[in-house]
DNA sequence: TGTACATCAGTGAACGCGCGTTCACTGATGTAC
DNA sequence: TGTACATCAGTGAACGCGCGTTCACTGATGTAC
């Protein structure tokens, strides 16, 4: 489907392809705010005036890289979600998922959760990633009786529009919630690099805070 | 002390924290990398060079901002830490406290905890920083038993370098680094945007998570 | 209190650099008959 | 199968811009006698 078109068609999908790869590793050594349309023509063998074929201009580029690596999460996210049937393994399976994911992408992984660029706001096409994640996350816990009741499940009972049409109970939209800051909590200080000079496990700490959520749960 | 100084030290202390605070201003509007001291110059109406009789190059206006910012950290945490004395409080109270100052300087925060900008690691004497706040969580988790004993205690009881001498015992180890990571995990998704769009309060999620570590210890 | 000298702040010109973007163009590739 | 035409990829020159940084310099401020 997407797949099809002419061969001039197909010839603009690798270059653009190639252009946000090299964009990616642009952004891995010099930041977000650092990439360059001339430069990755450079890098390519062609002039600068070439890649605005491919991209109205810098701005969509970054558009596109954003869209790319919220959808990947996405995917990484439900596909870890719908192979583990097990309700109460889900959580660790999704945890672990994201997790090894973001060590191999970590600037895929800032860009969308990291510090805000100035001027680049996610594109409205992310909301429906996001939707996606939070929709793995609270069929997971919808499954899970809560084995408690926290203040926030009633806060939360009255302001779920964040959960869509999503039937998961209160305290499923509470776990599903922190589950989120939890993971991304280890994880982003784990990839800034908050952790070196220090010889424990990130991935143990990273296991204990997918335990504790757990044990906020019962099956 | 470091008050003191002839009129000439004075005034050029006056000089080098005008010019960073328009670093942080530079820094709301273009992000870190765009920071330039050609542009603060402007700003400040001088001309570009007249600013490297105050700093030896871009880079340690850099290093100065991060380490400045570092501090603050540490100083809203010990003396947040300092004034509450209910050791069931403390934790709450440091928590607060350092989430109020990361809405108030949301790029300070950022610079510190946030995406790392690539050349511009976090300089050395961050360390003690780092270290002063880490102080002061094992300080206020020391004085809580811990109601439970979690795998991870026992991991960190042998990778404990980063609490420096800190007496504390393994749980107090785990409480304090996994309040850290849970305050920054809502904290830093805050910060960035991530719960625009919805109509909860963040303010709750994070009184939650505080009293979630709060539930792992008892008095 | 006044003069002679050293110190230091700030200037303007200059260097080389890379950026985003527009434009008129060449030449190759695909399409219609 | 061959020709005529339209489409599109890529080029090179050009625009204006701002950057970090060095350098030789002027002029003001402080210090020593």
């Amino acid at each position: 489907m997407t797949e099809s078109g002419n061969p001039r068609e197909r010839y603009r999908r690798q270059v653009r392809s190639e252009v946000k790869d090299l964009a990616w590793q642009q952004i891995a050594e010099t930041g977000a705010s650092g990439i360059s349309l001339n430069a990755i023509a450079k890098k390519m063998g062609m002039s600068g005036p070439a890649l605005y074929r491919y991209f109205a201009n810098r701005d969509e580029l970054m558009t596109d890289l954003i869209g790319d690596a919220y959808r990947e999460i996405a995917d990484v996210v439900s596909t870890a979600a719908a192979a583990e049937q097990d309700p109460a393994v889900k959580p660790a399976a999704i945890a672990h998922a994201l997790r090894r994911w973001a060590l191999a992408q970590p600037h895929r992984y800032f860009l969308v959760w990291g510090t805000p660029v100035p001027g680049y706001a996610a594109p409205p096409e992310t909301v429906h990633s996001a939707r996606r994640v939070m929709t793995a996350l609270l069929d997971t816990f919808e499954r899970l009786r809560a084995s408690d009741e926290r203040p926030l499940d009633e806060h939360l009972a009255t302001h779920r529009e964040w959960a869509g049409e999503h039937p998961a109970p209160p305290s499923a939209l509470r776990r599903a919630l922190t589950f989120w800051t939890r993971m991304h909590g280890v994880i982003s200080l784990e990839l800034a690099g908050q952790f070196t000079g220090t010889s424990f496990d990130p991935e143990q700490l990273f296991a204990e805070e997918v335990a504790a959520v757990l044990r906020e749960s019962e099956r």
